[in-house]
RNA sequence: UGGGGUGUCGCCAAGCGGUAAGGCACGAGACUUUGACUCUCGCAUGCGUUGGUUCGAAUCCAGCCACCCCAGCCA
């Protein structure tokens, strides 16, 4: 019964429901929120709110766009909110420019937080809790050092030991905590601890660091604290404050949800959060860790965060990836709690491929030119030949190149001994010019060294495109651009940053790393029209690939993704 | 050898006791003035493994096996 009213209600009807009213109608459509259909049913709650928390330490990538898009994904399915929070609780890593970045990132990738904020908004909040944990008996100042809690903090199947700290008074440890955030300790010197249980089997149990010293600047409250609350402690908190329903994160963090809802129950939030972990995303053929795309920006071994080749939202926005392909590809890949592999970069590549087919513009250029003389051209065969600007929009009309009597063609579109199943142009044979006329090839004049370099052709009489009334079929249509009326451009192709079945292990980053993935040709001609296109335009460079104008370098193009070719693949 | 997780086609992933969705990749064909796009067809007698329960198991139970995560004053 339930099963078919699902689905029968408009956006508005359902959004004038309460969320458990609505929850009969909606489906879910992975794990969590099948867990979410659950807590509606069983708590009380008024609405559903997530949030996406970078730590403003490095540039957003792929996978990020994962975590994004099931952030943002499931509230939305839900009627409800996201924030976007900087989780800034380490002044040693984080800085504005990160922070800028990511915020440009979610912004172009379509996202549009509730609100944004930061984890040092909440600072005095922190604070203060942290005091009532000393004043309820649930969190203690150590004085042992970084070294010494190591060491009594045992090991996977050993017990850790008490601090000789431990059992301090309420008075005493409100009055080091208290002259710790008054600067009267070196970094490092002492550490708030919770009070739990230094005997768990679960390690981050073990009387966990919540509070450390630390005199770094932060890029925010500059030198406002010296105090800094640990991620375990301030996270939660940060989720309970903003009234966060559930809190969305990875597989790692498994093992610290009881220590999430230990803060959250001891800091006595009524209507705590729920922390519900998926499986991360990794992409094949690249590298996602951030400290090592950290590196690789260091070294200069690529062109900065935005380098094309690099995972990073902002390189593949460069590279010419829309929002659109980014998020199918995320949608489709799914939300599991299984320990996956990589997916395959082919995958990612469909979905970018598919989105810019719909939205290209169509134009002729010509990568490799082979110079082309029609020998039997004359003032009849002048044409201007119209080219449609996307054959999958309708509204994208036409525009046009003039014909003429020297045109460039692609050096392999025509072949001296031609393989089989070559429908392009050899000597005798025929091609359609896209868009003109049918030509034949008369003689192809080598060089000294037996390279082609020119093609001596005629064109079929009557073979106009769209007035075809030769009655000469040609297999193959090739582009060309008229060499009387053309540009001389560059364009950059991009291969995969790690080299074939090289897998990255943080030990052979250097050697994995594929140093000559790209490819600057200067000898590419395009049609004149090509530089009425706007910047920031996706183009399809016809039978080639996708292309779009560097943002950094405008005087060159970049080639987004290649067509498929299943020509060339046999 | 402690704890927490996960194992379904080459990859991702549905499935929630009634007899293996879908996407990518791959293969065959149709269409095509982009060898693109689109379309059609094919692609796990099998769900880590071994037993058990059941009329019936990928789904429930038990035992194995494999892999991932945890011993930062990082997040």
């Amino acid at each position: 019964m339930e099963e078919e009213m699902k689905g029968t209600k408009t956006e508005e009807e359902l959004k004038n429901m309460t969320l458990k009213e609505r929850n009969k109608y909606i489906e879910p459509c992975n794990f969590i929120e099948q867990e979410i259909e659950k807590d509606i049913e069983n708590k009380d709650i008024k609405e559903i709110i997530t949030r996406f928390p970078p730590e403003p330490n490095g540039f957003l990538h792929i996978g990020h766009c994962k975590a994004l898009c099931t952030d943002f994904y499931t509230a939305e399915h839900y009627f409800g909110k996201t924030n976007l929070r900087f989780d800034d609780t380490n002044p040693e890593a984080e800085d504005k420019i990160y922070e800028e970045a990511i915020i440009r990132d979610v912004e172009w990738l379509g996202f549009k937080p509730d609100k944004i904020c930061y984890a040092s908004d909440y600072y005095l909040q922190f604070y203060e809790l942290a005091k009532k944990l000393i004043r309820d008996g649930k969190a203690y100042v150590d004085d042992q050092t970084a070294e010494e809690i190591k060491n009594t903090r045992g090991t996977l199947t050993e017990a850790g030991q008490n601090s000789p700290y431990r059992n301090r008074s309420v008075e005493e440890n409100l009055d080091l905590f208290e002259r710790m955030k008054n600067g009267e300790f070196a970094d490092g010197e002492k550490v708030l601890r919770a009070k739990i249980d230094m005997a768990s089997p679960n390690i981050n149990m073990r009387d966990p660091v919540i509070y450390r010293i630390s005199r770094t600047a932060h890029y925010r409250t500059g030198n406002e604290w010296v105090i800094y609350p640990m991620y375990d402690f301030a996270h939660p908190l940060e989720d309970a404050i903003e009234g966060i329903t559930h809190s969305l994160c990875t597989l790692e963090f498994q093992d610290h949800r009881p220590l999430y809802d230990w803060v959250v129950q001891n800091c006595e939030f009524k209507n705590p959060p729920r922390q519900i972990e998926f499986a991360r995303m990794g992409v094949g053929r690249t590298i996602m860790s951030k400290r090592y795309l950290k590196k690789l920006v260091e070294l200069k071994l690529v062109d900065g965060w935005d380098d094309p080749r690099m995972p990073t939202i902002s390189g593949m926005r460069r590279r010419g990836y829309s929002p659109e392909g980014l998020r199918e590809f995320v949608t489709r890949a799914g939300v599991s709690k299984a320990n996956s592999q990589d997916q395959d970069p082919a995958a990612l590549e469909s979905c970018v491929r598919e989105h810019l087919n719909k939205v290209a513009a169509r134009v002729m250029v010509v990568l490799d030119p082979l110079k082309v003389t029609l020998t039997n051209f004359s003032e009849k065969f002048a044409l201007d030949c119209e080219i449609e600007n996307n054959p999958n929009d309708e509204n994208a009309g036409v525009h046009t190149v003039p014909f003429g009597k020297t045109i460039y063609i692609e050096r392999d579109d025509f072949a001296l001994v031609p393989p089989p199943k070559f429908h392009r142009l050899k000597v005798d044979g025929v091609v359609r010019l896209k868009g003109a006329y049918i030509i034949m090839c008369d003689k192809a004049i080598l060089d000294e060294n037996g390279e082609v370099i020119e093609l001596e052709c005629h064109i079929i009489e009557n073979s106009q495109s769209g007035n075809d009334t030769s009655g000469v079929k040609a297999k193959g249509v090739i582009h060309w651009v008229n060499a009387e009326d053309c540009i001389n451009i560059t364009t950059k192709h991009y291969d995969y940053l790690l080299k074939e079945n090289a897998e990255f292990d943080k030990t052979n980053f250097e050697e994995i790393i594929n140093v000559d993935s790209v490819k600057v040709n200067n000898k590419a001609v395009a049609e004149k029209y090509l530089e009425k296109i706007e910047d920031g335009t996706h183009m399809q460079f016809m039978r080639k690939g996708y292309f779009i104008k560097d943002s950094k370098d405008k005087e060159s193009y970049i080639e987004t993704i290649g067509l498929k070719d299943s020509y060339n693949k046999n």
